[in-house]
RNA sequence: GCGCCUGUAGCUCAGUUGGAUAGAGCAACUGCCUUCUAAGCAGUGGGUCAGGGGUUCGAAUCCCUUCAGGCGCGCCA
């Protein structure tokens, strides 16, 4: 659809002898009576041409050609300070909308990926604890971005990193020990920034079912790689299951202590050091984090011999530009926003570009219930789990939300918000086109009219819809490729989430006022089956790139 | 003190990478179910885009600055 007006512009300039620009601006006025389409080029153009705009406007309109204006366009005009406005033929829209049907809606989305290959790094919530809100956040966006580039012809990679090799899986195996021990009557000191939740206990107790009191009384010298690898673990299937549960997937899980073991660590610290990235100072070892930007040097290797946490992490996005990946997508907590500027120069140091690495923020969820802060702490182990949100207020709804704000903008979720209007909820009001259209064809069905007869429907049929709002919803149909692409390009599905919300918004009220399957009419009766159809096809796309369910009733 | 994010309608948030007269949902008020689903529809009000300067044909969007909120600035993870 863009195409069509970004050919039109291209010709036009080339007969004028001016060197199109890379991209020509197309955007959808404000005011549809200004036009379907339009483009500023002409006031891009100015300086560069020392031009008056609407000089250069009506310089390309005299050079359009002409075939083309009338195969596409009703008509093509210059408007306000150099804006030129296209609006689309009739005949060009059926013919359109027509062609999204018979492929079954296969074209609307647009291949830019091209195979390139990305990893979207999400979650890599800590093996310490239950899943809480703010990672159900950066789920819901990490699968949707993940799902959209999928969409969008990137081969994706979806990765969860596990730090099971620092201090705070030692601090959980020394919390489930004490647990341990105290069940079985054996006294014993409870860390002091232990975690105190009750799942802490849980672990134990499987531990007793599993081992008995094989470790009754052992010191955790020699019982603690057990209670760590045990209590990882099974937390680790506690948030695989929890994602699981809200529809998210990995592809690839990747531990940490499996760095180390591979000596993939000490050979990326050998490596830096060979390019002599790395020195030694107050018995520590440094990487030169300044030579590439960031502020201060970083410590890798501590002064008694342990290794920190961006250590391991160098080793791990080397492992991951080595990986030839041409996309390294990182989800982080917004709260790590400091880390980006090491992490890229790490990154450079190695050898790479730094823009390989793209960091989506994601920022802190603000839990309200009835408009007042849920107090949570993670030290007494009092916090909202993503599973408990889930159970009260829907994964779907859940979703919806985090879908609909920019990744970095703050968010407030109400609880009671979230629940108690469950009938107002914008995802309910998408679902519910969806379901409507889903009844309408049942409803066909029984007067014999199935999705059969849409299948060998002519352009010509799709002619007869001149309703208003039927062109309306056409024309919005068939924006939705160049909203995907957008977003897509733009690494933001929250651009598909608002696009849903619009198409039911036009869907709803032509439902209303029109009816679908009609005694009177077959022909049109068929046209209309085959709108419905169209909006359903892009409501299920959009749905799916959103990781939302679309039911067939409600 | 330095850095990052945010500030748009009473509330929650969009705003097409700098375009035309700034939008949606919720909340409020008034109507609409013997009809393909009322989780819906129709109608009504609501703005100093935090404030101030600058860049240009054009700014909610880019730059500077002030204010407010959040987060980060360890040989912690």
């Amino acid at each position: 659809m863009v195409e069509i007006v970004t050919d039109t512009i291209n010709g036009a300039l080339r007969a004028l002898g001016i060197e199109p620009p890379e991209r020509i601006e197309v955007e959808v006025p404000k005011d549809e009576s200004l036009g379907d389409l339009s483009t500023p080029v002409a006031m891009s153009l100015a300086k560069v041409l020392k031009q008056p705009p609407r000089k250069i406007a009506a310089d390309i309109l005299s050079k359009i050609d002409e075939a083309r204006k009338n195969s596409y366009f009703e008509s093509i005009e210059i408007a306000g300070p150099g804006f030129i406005n296209f609006r689309l033929k009739g005949e060009f829209i059926s013919k359109a909308l027509w062609e999204v049907l018979s492929n079954g809606g296969k074209n609307l989305r647009k291949n830019i990926g091209r195979g390139a290959r990305v990893q979207v790094e999400f979650v890599s919530a800590n093996p310490t604890g239950p899943l809480h809100l703010g990672h159900g956040r950066g789920a819901a966006v990490g699968s949707a971005l993940s799902n959209l580039l999928k969409a969008a012809g990137f081969d994706v990679t979806r990765e969860f990193y596990i730090n099971d090799a620092g201090r705070q899986v030692a601090l959980l195996g020394l919390s489930v020990f004490a647990r341990y021990q105290e069940l079985l009557g054996v006294e014993c000191p409870f860390p002091e920034d232990g975690y105190r939740g009750d799942y802490i206990a849980d672990i134990a107790k499987e531990i007793i079912s599993q081992a008995g009191d094989k470790y009754k009384g052992a010191g955790f010298d020699s019982a603690g790689e057990f209670f760590k690898g045990f209590s990882r673990d099974m937390m680790l299937r506690q948030i695989e299951a929890d994602l699981a549960a809200f529809g998210v997937h990995f592809d690839i899980w990747q531990s940490e202590k499996e760095l180390y073991g591979r000596g993939e660590v000490e050979n990326t610290i050998q490596y830096l050091r060979a390019k002599g990235h790395i020195y030694e100072k107050d018995k520590a070892l440094w990487f030169r984090a300044t030579a590439f930007g960031d502020e201060k040097d970083r410590v890798i290797v501590k002064s008694d011999g342990q290794y920190t946490y961006f250590a391991s992490d160098i080793a791990y996005h080397k492992k991951k530009v080595d990986g030839g990946y041409a996309e390294l997508i990182n989800l982080w907590g917004a709260d790590h926003h400091g880390y980006i500027q090491r992490v890229k120069a790490a990154i450079e140091a190695l050898g790479y570009d730094r823009e390989r690495l793209k960091v989506i923020l994601v920022q802190m969820v603000n839990l309200l219930r009835g408009g007042k802060p849920v107090q949570m702490s993670k030290r007494a182990g009092e916090f909202v789990t993503l599973r408990e949100v889930m159970e009260e207020v829907g994964a779907d709804t859940t979703k919806f939300i985090f879908l609909t704000r920019r990744s970095d903008s703050h968010l407030d979720f109400d609880l009671e918000v979230a629940k108690e209007s469950s009938a107002e909820n914008p995802v309910f009001y998408v679902q519910y086109a969806n379901a409507r259209i889903n009844s309408i064809f049942r409803h066909a069905a029984e007067k014999g009219m199935g999705m059969e007869s849409i299948g060998g429907i002519s352009p010509s049929v799709l002619g007869l819809l001149k309703e208003p709002e039927e062109v309306r919803i056409m024309k919005k149909l068939l924006m939705y490729p160049m909203v995907f692409e957008a977003s897509a390009l733009a690494r933001e599905p929250h651009r598909i989430t608002y696009y849903l919300q619009e198409i039911a918004g036009m869907f709803h009220p032509y439902y209303n006022r029109h009816r679908i399957v009609s005694e009177t009419g077959p022909e049109l009766t068929l046209a209309r089956l085959a709108l419905v159809e169209a909006v359903r096809l892009v409501l299920r796309d959009g749905l799916e790139i959103l990781g939302v369910t679309a039911p067939e009733r409600m």
